[in-house]
DNA sequence: CACATTTCCAAAAACGTTTTCGGAAACGCG
DNA sequence: CGCGTTTCCGAAAACGTTTTTGGAAATGTG
């Protein structure tokens, strides 16, 4: 088995006591006990329980990532995945102890945030993927435990909230479009009370009364965010309004530029020659599809490193709960032509 | 604060041990006092501490998935998920509770499977991304711990493989190239030594043979499964081969035939038309390329939730260690032409 | 009714740590 | 040398559970 401390203690002829201090580099223990010890324990190859640790110590090295809804849709893996590459890298590299767990709607009714935490033991977490409805906005608002939320503005005081200016991203992918000459565009919404779709929107918006250009109520497509609804609204609205003279589809996310690329492939147009299409968020298919689609990249990883940073600054007092706000950037591919 | 079990017990005018005998319905305690405990709990909110408990208790209910690599490469962000939930989903459907690590080399040196089980409480683990140079090799196999490898023969008394049969998927891809005419097929491989490069190979090779078909030296070209040295490499092939009459691409992964898409476009062809390109795996980008890419889907979801399976019947003693064949199946779809 | 058995529960040990408390030894200073 | 500090470390409490032990009460049996 294992060697425990008690082990060790034993073996080095010291109290356990004092093998904590010694492994813990406290100061009330002299250099030469120590390295002694410490010496020890490397020959028992001794490993601390980290769960007894946990369970013994005042102030967790332990965080989590706490994913909403991963069971659920299949579309956006990229994003998780990337999100949690950045909290697990700083994490390593800040020798925190990090792990990750998955909510839905239902287990958070079940389960407060702050329930969540005192289960395992953990000091905070980062959050990702909650619906404005989620039970859990209350939850992360009356809990006393530090969190970090990605993309959606919750309140509360122990809750920082990491994100891009989505309406100042939106705005430029707008103007972009403008830019190459387009002036009658369609937009690509997804769901009509997302928080997200309300700031790209706003963004959208912003562009081109600047612009002096219209968005008439038809040219909105709306979407659950689903690339197949994506695909069949955009086929009806090419049946409905193809004599519109919309000459570019501006999309409020990757997916759906995708499926609007498949729709305009199936009723025979090409991209970008017939239509120009551009998405939002950077996920790693767009540099593959056929054209390569133009988009706003949300360097999802740097946010989960930089929600990672600031959920352990918060914790040790470093940082107070706040909003970061990072750098977004125009990934200009294929997928617009001038006209 | 969150509610104690000294605390329920208290309320409830019982001792903790009779607390925790109502939470995990042991026999020897009566109904009414069982449920009057249950119901304190209930109106107390109480949660049991999970990190006591794992400490505590003899037999985890905690399992594990451990990633190796995860951080390195950016390529299979997929896979990893589609692992991984399936290990939730199972977990979730089991109420086990279940975490995530990440390992590399370097850490595996430095801390053995038994040890990270140990420090963590942990029962077992799903492991994923093995190199077959990696010190985990030794390590799982002198292991006491179960555990459960994905797509790499182990060996040892408490370790399982969960698998596809890739020497017959790949056998059955190359037979499809050969059923639409193809004779003249050049191998776009992985990294030599790799225990899936050797069975793909083995694959290939079988269906070539019975065909009476020929594999000429110059005809693998050889990569570490990176996108883009199939990009340059199929470049590369295509100038000092492209008189040889190859007339399709077979691929050892999802994302070589991708770059060996770009490779073919970048020079002027066109897929199908001018050549065909199969790939392996059934990653989900390879429904939204141009063309979308036939290839052969190993499920990983679903191999994600057998590991998970196969981990706990082990650990509860259901089935001894064993190597599980999942079934894959061949994708057909439009990077194939008739010749 | 006496005794054996069963049912139920309280008390306490255990899990492997950290942390507090207090005291012995070493040291410094007059 | 005596006394106050400081340095170092052992003992024990604490973290929140589970599990073992033992015994009182309830029940069954003759």
């Amino acid at each position: 088995m294992t060697a425990t401390i008690q082990d060790v203690a034993r073996a080095a002829g010291v109290s356990v006591g004092t093998v904590s201090r010694a492994m813990n580099d406290y100061s009330d223990i002299s250099a030469k006990t120590r390295e002694r010890i410490l010496e020890v324990a490397k020959e028992m190859n001794y490993r601390p329980n980290l769960v007894a640790k946990s369970l013994s110590s005042k102030h967790s090295r332990s965080i989590a990532v706490i994913l909403s809804g991963f069971l659920e849709d299949v579309m956006f893996n990229d994003f998780e995945t990337m999100l949690m590459k950045g909290c697990y890298q700083f994490a390593i590299e800040h020798d925190l102890d990090i792990s990750m767990y998955v909510i839905n709607t239902k287990t958070q009714t079940e389960k407060s945030y702050e329930q969540l935490c005192y289960e395992h033991n953990i000091a905070g977490a980062v959050i990702f993927g909650l619906k404005n409805t989620d039970p859990y906005f209350k939850s992360l608002e009356e809990s006393n435990k530090p969190c970090v939320t990605i993309d959606v503005e919750v309140g509360g005081e122990n809750v920082s909230n990491v994100t891009n200016d989505h309406v100042a991203a939106f705005d430029e992918l707008t103007q972009y479009l403008i830019d190459q000459g387009h002036k009658r565009i369609a937009l690509v919404s997804g769901r009509k009370n997302a928080a997200v779709t309300v700031q790209r929107f706003e963004g959208a918006m912003n562009a081109m009364k600047r612009n002096g250009l219209e968005l008439p109520k038809e040219w909105v497509i709306y979407t659950n965010f689903l690339k197949d609804e994506a695909d069949s609204e955009v086929e009806k609205f090419l049946k409905e309004h193809g004599e519109a003279g919309v000459t570019a589809f501006l999309c409020m996310s990757d997916m759906l530029a995708i499926g609007t690329i498949e729709a305009l492939k199936k009723s025979g147009y090409r991209v970008p020659d017939d239509y120009s299409v551009v998405g939002y968020d950077g996920i790693y298919v767009t540099e593959h599809t056929d054209p390569k689609i133009t988009t706003v990249d949300q360097n999802i990883k740097d946010k989960g490193y930089e929600a990672a940073h600031l959920l352990y600054d918060m914790i040790e007092g470093i940082r107070p709960a706040q909003d970061l706000i990072l750098p977004h950037s125009l990934v200009i591919r294929d997928s617009v032509k001038k006209v």
